[in-house]
DNA sequence: AGCCATGCACCG
DNA sequence: CGGTGCATGGCT
């Protein structure tokens, strides 16, 4: 209709056609579409994860974002070693034999075995961990309404030409399906990027203010959701650090 | 100076 | 009255 922008789901899980309104090149290079990847264009995303690309300002973006290394790491069976992330003294609770296999579900009353057990899943699908979101009450409230960072926006996600943007479809562990709507919103001389459609997801994994959606992709591309509970890691990144009276 | 969470107006 | 899109303000 009148709608440019307008790209059925069906459009998408089919192969992607999003026809003018994602430049098919920028479209592999974010590695987000169906588009089938090698085994190397994968790597490349991965490497490029560790990395958090996007330009002057790689230390701690705003206060949601994190890329879990660490938790992937654990799940790999690696020491984590880099930075002070997690607490190594918790005993490895979720952590893979040598054998690669789970041990047992996770203790649902521990939130970092639980992070940990979903990192092995996503793993164990071939999948890799694009970012991860601690849902703000806006996210939540806002019927699904999440907004997504400017620069894993760009770096990952299709790229849009229309503010209406295009539907996107992805999976979780469970084999469900979703739908989302890829939009931006033009915000002063730049953009602020949504993901709209995130509520059934929500519910699913029953997420509440401070709890983590995760965002992971497979090789193909295809796009891979999740949710957990918060857990210690995530806290840190609130710490409500308060600066001393300067004369007091 | 930029970014993002949220308030709010407008439209159905 | 709920949802969608926009603009503002707080915070880094």
């Amino acid at each position: 209709m009148a709608e440019p922008g307008r790209i059925d789901a069906g459009a998408f899980a089919s192969g992607l056609q999003l026809s003018g309104l994602i430049d098919p090149a920028a479209a592999a290079a974010a590695g987000f579409p169906h588009m089938p990847l090698d085994p190397s264009t994968a790597q490349l995303l991965l490497s490029g994860l560790a990395q958090q690309p996007g330009g002057g300002q790689p230390g701690q973006p705003g206060a949601g974002l994190f890329l879990n290394s660490a938790a992937l790491a654990a799940a790999l069976g690696q020491a984590a070693g880099a930075g002070g992330l997690d607490g190594s003294g918790d005993g490895g609770d979720g952590e893979l034999g040598p054998d690669g296999e789970p041990k047992a579900p996770a203790d649902p009353n521990d939130p970092e075995a639980v992070a940990a057990a979903l990192a092995a899943r996503i793993a164990a699908v071939g999948a890799a961990v694009i970012f991860e979101k601690s849902l703000t009450a806006s996210d939540v409230s806002g019927g699904g309404r999440v907004v997504v960072p400017k620069s894993v926006a760009e770096q990952y996600f299709p790229k849009l030409e229309q503010p209406s943007g295009v539907t996107i479809s992805a999976s979780d562990l469970d084999g469900r399906t979703y739908t989302f709507k890829w939009r931006f919103w033009v915000n002063n001389s730049s953009r602020m990027y949504l993901l709209e459609g995130a509520g059934e997801l929500h519910r699913n994994y029953g997420l509440e203010v401070g709890d983590v959606m995760v965002f992971a992709q497979k090789p193909d591309g295809s796009l891979v959701v999740a949710g957990r509970v918060a857990n210690k890691s995530d806290l840190i990144k609130k710490a409500p650090i308060k600066r001393p009276p300067p004369n007091a």
